[in-house]
Parts: C-alpha cells; structure tokens; sequence
DNA sequence: TTGTTAATTGTAAACGCTTTTTATTAAGTA
DNA sequence: TACTTAATAAAAAGCGTTTACAATTAACAA
C-alpha cells in the first residue's frame, strides 16, 4: 500500500472544517454551503487529496468496484467489450476488477468466491455460459449480474447480445437467393449459446428454401481446423460457408482456396463479429458486424441502474448490427 | 454490496474461540494449534466464509489488489499477458484492477490517481510509454511497479521484455544471407519504445551489409496501411518485409499479392509476435514468437517480490522467443 | 427581542478486519 | 509447591471513510 498519503483529517484541519464536511463535499456537495465547499476543494487540490477507496468501501458498505469475470481476453469479442466496459466503467466511478473464469486449475466454485470476498458491487458476466447452480449462487448473494453475449433464458438474468439468430437466418438466406445449394455453417466444438442462435437461424434459413443443413465443428485452433475443412472439403460439395467467427471462416477459406477454390465465385464465405482478421484476410471478409464495444457499454450501463437499485426495464437487450459485404462474397 | 455476509465474529462463535484466533489462522496458522485450527478451518468451510477484502485491506494497509494499466485490451499482445498475469495473480492470493490508460478522454494525471486511490499494492504497465514525470510521480508514490513490453531507460524500473534488438537483427540478417537487398521495415506511426529497438536492429543489419535501411510508417489500422503500402510498393522494389507486428506484415503481404508479388518467391516476409492472425494468414506468416503470457507471468512474479519487499536481483528481464518460419519465407 | 425552522456543520459510532497488549489456562519443570 | 512456558482468550486500538444524530448558526416571523 502506498506510503505517505493524505487523509482526509489533514485535509479537514487545514481548511478548518471537520472530517464530515469533507466527506460531504465529497459526496453531497449540494449539502454544504458554496463558501465552504470551494474552500475544502481548494485545499483537496493543493494536498492533492484522493480518498482511500478502501475505507470507503468499509465504510459505506460500497465497493464502486465491479467485477467482470472473463474466460479469455485473447478473444476478440471479449477484448472490445472490455474496452467498452473499462471506458464507461470509469465515467461512471467504478472500478473494473477482472476474474478469469473457471479453467483447468481454478473451479467455478473459487472464482465465485473471489468475485464475492472482493465486496464487488456488480459483476458482468462475458461471453460464456453460467450454469444453472451458479445462476443460483448468484442470486442468492443477491449480487447484480448482467451477461454478455450469451443468451441465457432465465428471465430474470439481463443480457445483453444482438439478434444472433437473425443475423444467420439472413446472411443464410442471402446466399441461398444467390443461388447457393451447399451451405455448411462452421461452427465451434464447445457449446456457447450464442453459436447455438446463429445455428438455429441457418437451420431455419436451410430449411425453409428445402436444403439439408450441414455443420461442420471445429476447436477453434486455426491448425487443428484446418485438417478438418480439408477432409471435410473432400467428401463435401460446399458452394457457401457460414462462419460463427471471423477466425473459422477465414480457415475455412485459406483451405479451400489452396484446394483451388475461387472465392467468391465458387464458394461465398461469411463470418461473425467483424474483428481485425476480416479485413486482414485476402479477399477481405464479408462479416456480420457486432458490436462489441456497444455491448460492454450498455451491459455496464445496465448494470449501473441495477446497483443503484432501479429498475431495468428489458432484461434481454438486443443491439443492432449490420451486415458487412466484402470480397468473400458478391 | 453483498448481503447477509458471514462475518468473522460468526465464525469465531461457531468455533467457540476468539476472532483473534480466527484471524490467526487465516494469516498465521503455525501460529495456531493444529486442533483448533482445524476446527476453525471446518466452521469457515462449513460457513461459507471468506474474509471481506476490503476490510481486510483496510486493517491490514494491504489491498491485495494490483494494478494493471492497459492501452487496449484488443492488442493481441496486451490481451495474452493480461491472461498471464491474471492466472499468476489469483494463484498468489492477488486480485487484478484494471485501468484504461491515458486516452483521449482521460489525463494520464488522472488514471494515475485513479491508481493511487484504489490503493493497489504494485502495478503492472503494459505496452506502452511512460513519460518521466510519469515515473516521477511513481516513484515518490513508492509503489512498486514493472513494465511489460516497453523497453525503459531508467535502471531503478523494472521491465520485462524479449531482445527484440536482436531478434530484429536476426531476421533481417537471415534475408540479407538468403539474398535479399530491398528489405524494408515496416513500422508504426505512433512511437513505441520496443518498436525502436526493433528498427534499430534492422538498421545495424542492413547497414552491416552495406544497404540502406527503408522503413515505411504505417497507422496500424489495416484500411489505411492499405494505401500506404501501394503507395510505398509503387515507388520502390521491395524483396523483404520485416513488420514491427504481424498485422502490418500480413496487410503488407496482401496488397504485394495482389499486386502480382509472389510470395515467398519474389518477397518474403516477417512478422512480429506469432499471434493468431499469422496462422490465419496465407501463406501462413513467419514470425517472432513474443511469448506473452510468460511475460506477463514474469512480471506478475517480479512485482511480488517487490510488494513483499524482497529485492529484485535483476530489473531489465529478457524472456527467451524464437523464430518461426512458416509460409512467406524460405 | 424571542421563538421557530431550516441550513450548515460537528461529533461519534460504525464498517469488518488485523494486530497488539494483557490476562487466563494448561502443562511441564525443578 | 512454586515457577516457567506455551497457547489462546479477551479486550481494545486502529485502518480512513460514511453517516446518523446532535449541535450550532442563520434567517425570519411574530
């Protein structure tokens, strides 16, 4: 902990007022005379005065911290949301302490118990799925909690995602009125409910025009994928490619185009989310743009009115995105 | 903040014994008796309890909280060394706040104060420069603190790097071996210290060889490199790239493609960091291996020492990296 | 004047812990 | 038996704030 720093006794002594009005300046500066409160400003200024964050978190049973728990930040959607959350986070007097989520040497369990210990006021929840359990627990310790980008069905749990669903059923579509027969979505291995929307919106798009859907699973790692689009390309006619991330579209087209594809002439390629791979990749890629950043800005803004106990209106926000042609189609 | 929060007075009813006894065994169990400490230890198991950290830090004038300030979170090599710190931090009883750095709508004077008063017990600056007044101000803070991929002057701060003088000059030095006489550099607009030590290796091996050094500024956002680099390719014949970062190799090599450059056969090309981005690429990027996360660890592991007041032998670390060489060299 | 009320400010308790000091108990030693 | 020593209990003093509540002052009407 830091050394020599002021408290707020000092700054009370040498303008002559008492420890309260300090405080009060502080916190309710309409409650002390202008007179007064210029005085005390002036001398928070010269000592250059911070109040300890910790005493007051004691004190006023708040923390102004929250706690965001995270499974990866390598992710791109979850390091711009985070850009988003710290910005407004900030603005608004809050404090973001991070929590990795549950992994290989750390239980659920634990990380809950740390996001509690640490008296956070709040907690936004990214980018995973929560088990019912712990749903409960976090119910239970009657914390605020909003999630982000996971669709999550209890009713009672904000979240805050785009219409994954649609954005598939679309993009799906589109290329089915190109012409397109042979539309394989590429999805993860792991379950994430969100990648489960943008499934379901494919399915339904497939359907409705009477092809069979086909979904193609692959880790995530571009070097394990890429054995898997090869074989899969081998027994598969694929003529479009629906991608629940930029990264698996952009392996699924370096593949096919080694094989001797053209892209987009012979095969038409979307991704998801619109992260820096989909315009570093050649041709650029076409990509549903979510907004990241505006996710973490309005999950923090949700989760400001719930810690200042008002009431949230919509629990289950829905920002608007927007469908970004580029190279990988036409 | 959380409700109905088990208190260490409750424990210590429970346990029949005092809070002092409770404590103790929290923070000095040798000190207690093997019996009640189990005793005490299965009451907090069977409670729930964990000790309020705010509190705690309150009494004991540690926070347990270190901080981390981050330019952006979305730069691949912030995102893995926050992974890294984040895993080691929590495993030595360390809880992570984050903090925008200075931005253009916060004062570099003001995060710091925003570091001050959350009263964190050291912190960990990622990425970017700091000014003198900046260490300054820290300094007389007497909180400790380590740098991660920034390469610092000052011999009382400690920082954490790879050699990225050497291993600028190492692959520069390859190119020139392999026959290359046309080898650009190409950097980013805005100035980073490790991004300087890079040039200054690519300078030392170009002139060694008794060429001259080119390097082209580049903003970093893809779009606009776009341009730039036709621009550059137009006006100058070019058979080897070494970027300050994989993003920039990979534009680079794009628009050389697409202007009818074969690569690796009339261009090879060098990247920086082994992120994600250049096994996506294709042909896939040779590149530097930055091992971030181990810096990250490092440095998590280097400010322990410090906060414990243990002293640091060495306050310049040079983690190992290797090149990797995949598709655009040969 | 003198109350009466509102605005401002001061006083002191509380927040949940750590840590020090003093007292008590149990056990061991001469 | 008296004398140490170890283990812990009991009590209390912080840590730097916030916040009831009380006290003071100012303002104004009677």
């Amino acid at each position: 902990m830091n050394k020599n720093k002021v408290t707020i006794y000092e700054v009370a002594g040498k303008a002559n007022v008492s420890l309260a009005t300090v405080s009060r300046v502080l916190n309710y500066p309409e409650k002390v005379k202008p007179n007064t409160r210029e005085r005390v400003l002036a001398v928070i200024e010269e000592l250059g005065y911070r109040p300890n964050a910790i005493a007051r978190g004691l004190a006023s049973r708040k923390s102004t911290f929250i706690g965001i728990v995270v499974p990866d930040f390598s992710r791109a959607s979850v390091a711009e949301a985070v850009n988003g959350i710290c910005n407004f986070a900030n603005s608004y007097g809050y404090q973001i302490m991070v929590f990795p989520a549950e992994n290989e040497n750390r239980k659920s369990k634990d990380v809950w118990a740390d996001v509690v210990a640490s008296q956070v006021d709040g907690v936004l929840y990214l980018n995973d799925l929560l088990s019912e359990a712990e749903f409960d627990h976090l119910k239970s310790m009657k914390i605020p909690i909003v999630v982000c980008n996971s669709v999550v069905a209890d009713p009672a749990i904000a979240c805050v995602n785009i219409d994954y669903f649609e954005a598939a059923y679309k993009i799906t579509k589109s290329l089915i009125q190109k012409g397109k027969r042979n539309i394989v979505l590429a999805n993860t291995n792991r379950y994430y409910s969100m990648n489960e929307e943008k499934e379901k919106g494919y399915t339904q798009a497939v359907k409705e025009a009477g092809l069979t859907p086909r979904v193609l699973h692959t880790s995530g790692k571009p070097d394990v994928n890429r054995k898997a689009i090869k074989e899969f390309l081998n027994n598969n006619k694929v003529d479009g490619v629906v991608a629940v991330r930029d990264s698996i579209a952009v392996s699924f087209m370096n593949v096919a185009i080694e094989q001797g594809y053209n892209v987009p002439k012979d095969l038409e390629v979307y991704g998801f989310q619109n992260t820096r791979t989909s315009l570093l990749s050649r041709p650029q890629l076409s990509t549903v743009d979510t907004p990241t950043y505006e996710i973490g800005k309005v999950a923090m803004d949700m989760l400001t009115v719930m810690m200042e106990d008002g009431n949230v209106k919509d629990m289950k926000v829905l920002i608007p995105y927007s469908i970004i042609e580029r190279g990988t189609t036409k």
